[in-house]
DNA sequence: TTGCTCCTCACGTCACGTGAGGTGGC
DNA sequence: TTGCTCCTCACGTCACGTGAGGTGGC
């Protein structure tokens, strides 16, 4: 009915040098030491760790998952549930200007050697890949079309794409 | 035609410590000492610093910065892009799960306290403040209904959603 | 003389990972 | 006796921020 460090951190797909850690900052103290000092951990530190381990897969820091599981009041669980969601977004939104940033770059670089850089093909998968559906494709070109009109065009003309649709991808 | 340490700092909207990091990795140093031991900062200091800022942008590391400046090859430069690339998209997915688990525990709250927690309009208000469009939503919805189908329709009762509603967004 | 910028350590951050050196149980 | 797990430090990570204690220039 008691786990030893190894076990639980098993049990959890942990490794020892985490549960190690939560010890030593008061998050997942162990329920009692053996006669050899070893840590011991029972029913009640189980069943802790399986909410540290729901709370982690929020983004919370261990200090605030240790601050709900002490209060335990309903209210600030949800103010600081709504809180990690406004800092997640954000976060995401940094992202996404990272690629924007990358693609511009790639885009330099396509204009800049043709031959050794990428083809159509090449750049509607890897804008797929990154997770950009038609719209947003169509929203990137937008982007790009008002911050960089010349570079538009280069990028444009160096796909090889004939000039009445170059056209028509500008127009939008 | 020299800036000293706290003239760039400010010329880049860095802090100083910024730069005296820097100087300690080796990605920036100044290009010569003062009498009085001041950092001196050139003309190519300045400009590899522009170069530096502009990948700092894409979220690199600054280990990865440095190699980009030594080596300055193309292929190099694409590869890493490219890859970089891959791992925001990683990122993103990752914060994106997160946000997914952040709503179905606020969900719980809904349904568990009806009363203290959010109404229908707060919930979509919620919902589109992170960034979900009409189309997420229903997609959110239809993940909830796969996942947790009792769930969602004690999570849309708790709303006070008329019974036909709930079966029609159910059905998505 | 008074501020101001500059200098060089050194320590803290967050959530662990990785040894080093040693002990206990089967 | 041989492995195995366990123990306790201590140091490293990444990109800085924050003092502490001291010097040089206008």
């Amino acid at each position: 009915m008691s786990y030893t460090i190894g076990h639980l951190a098993k049990a959890f797909g942990l490794s020892r040098s985490t549960l190690l850690y939560y010890d030593k900052i008061g998050l997942l103290k162990p329920t009692t030491r053996s006669d050899a000092n070893y840590r011991c951990y029972g029913e009640a530190a189980y069943q802790r760790l399986e909410k540290i381990m729901t709370y982690r897969k929020t983004g919370l820091s261990l200090e605030e998952i240790q601050k709900l599981l002490e209060g335990e009041h309903h209210q600030e669980r949800s103010d600081l549930l709504t809180a990690q969601l406004a800092r997640i977004n954000e976060e995401i939104h940094l992202l996404r200007r990272q690629q924007q940033i990358i693609l511009e770059m790639l885009g330099h670089d396509t204009i800049q050697h043709p031959t050794r850089s990428m083809t159509k093909q090449q750049w509607v998968e890897l804008l797929r890949s990154i997770g950009l559906s038609e719209a947003e494709m169509i929203q990137w070109h937008r982007e790009f079309e008002l911050r960089m009109p010349d570079a538009h065009q280069d990028f444009l003309e160096s796909l090889h794409i004939p000039e009445e649709e170059i056209q028509r991808i500008r127009k939008l």
